[in-house]
DNA sequence: ATCAGTTGTTTTATGAACAAAACATCGGTT
DNA sequence: AACCGATGTTTTGTTCATAAAACAACTGAT
């Protein structure tokens, strides 16, 4: 319960935000021009060249890009890997958020790319099998969420309280 | 959709995980102890009392940490407002991730420890909302847990693929 | 009164993530 | 051949969050 047991867990994160979207980055230009240079990876993300070049200098040496003759980038095999995890966790997190709890687009896709890298491989997994249940054509999600929504909407007309914080400790200790 | 709308938008985070935690440490020994000084932060937090003390002299600049003439310290009403939305975000996130998604205990801890400070206060009402409800006595969303908990189990028994990520961008572009 | 332990601060150093600017290279123009 | 623009790297500097160690001030025990 104690903070300081689950504090230091954060340190382990091998793969930082900036490390998850200089991959994604690689990934998204392969698609979009189907290659991806140094320069490619600064635009999309709006840094200098030079700072991409040295996170990415890092990323070769961690085996997660690979480099033509050409100084052309691609992922490596576990490039892919960690691609593959973190857009996984991105879009269930985005279409949890957006499709429903009724969260506008760009809030969902904010909140998204801030966790999408930190959620492990297994509450990514829950959250997958969770929402494709409650989106399904299954009546009884069906009855949930249109239960749901139509509450929401009553308390989102009579407007709640600014602060919903002590419901919130009402929710968690009683 | 490109990522660098987005991307940006991470860096405005005013408050960033050490200095949730900092603050937090406050309110806990506040509570256990009765009492929070610089070396009680250090020694909750597990860090040393030279790092605690440069990072609290900062909370303090920032008006969100007081200090009486004895060198002890507490939460300023701005300081109480950010520890009131980190615990509100953490709780909620964590219950949802243990009680709905049947994560253990501790990665809950973990994970819930690692997003609190990132979501937004709309995001963490919305979440508050469905939470109340999915937990609550209506029978919709009883019958929506039994539900899903139950196939749930099946596919626990009968492994799931490691990569699901195929399913997750069928989910996505359908 | 002294001496040891606790507490808080300061100073020095590290690593990550960035910017900015200088530099080198290469391909094509003129 | 000389130049230009695009590209990649290197160097230098900044900020943030930490550790480590030295130091000063206070506390309490003897």
């Amino acid at each position: 319960m104690m903070a300081s047991d689950v504090w230091k867990e954060y340190e382990s994160n091998e793969i930082s935000h900036s490390v998850a979207h200089h991959l994604v980055a690689i990934h998204e230009l392969m698609g979009d021009l189907g290659y991806a240079r140094v320069s490619d990876v600064a635009r999309v993300l709006e840094i200098t060249r030079g700072s991409a070049s040295l996170t990415l200098k890092a990323l070769k040496a961690r085996g997660l890009v690979l480099e033509d003759r050409n100084k052309f980038l691609k992922l490596s095999k576990d490039g892919h890997g960690v691609v593959d995890s973190v857009l996984a966790k991105r879009t269930i997190v985005r279409k949890f958020l957006n499709e429903v709890l009724k969260l506008d687009a760009h809030q969902a896709e904010v909140d998204a790319c801030k966790v999408e890298h930190l959620l492990s491989a297994k509450t990514g997994e829950q959250l997958l099998h969770f929402v494709r249940f409650l989106l399904s054509d299954d009546p009884t999600a069906r009855q949930f969420l249109t239960e749901f929504w139509r509450k929401l909407a009553r308390t989102e007309d009579g407007q709640w309280p600014v602060q919903d914080v002590d419901q919130l400790f009402e929710l968690e200790f009683r």
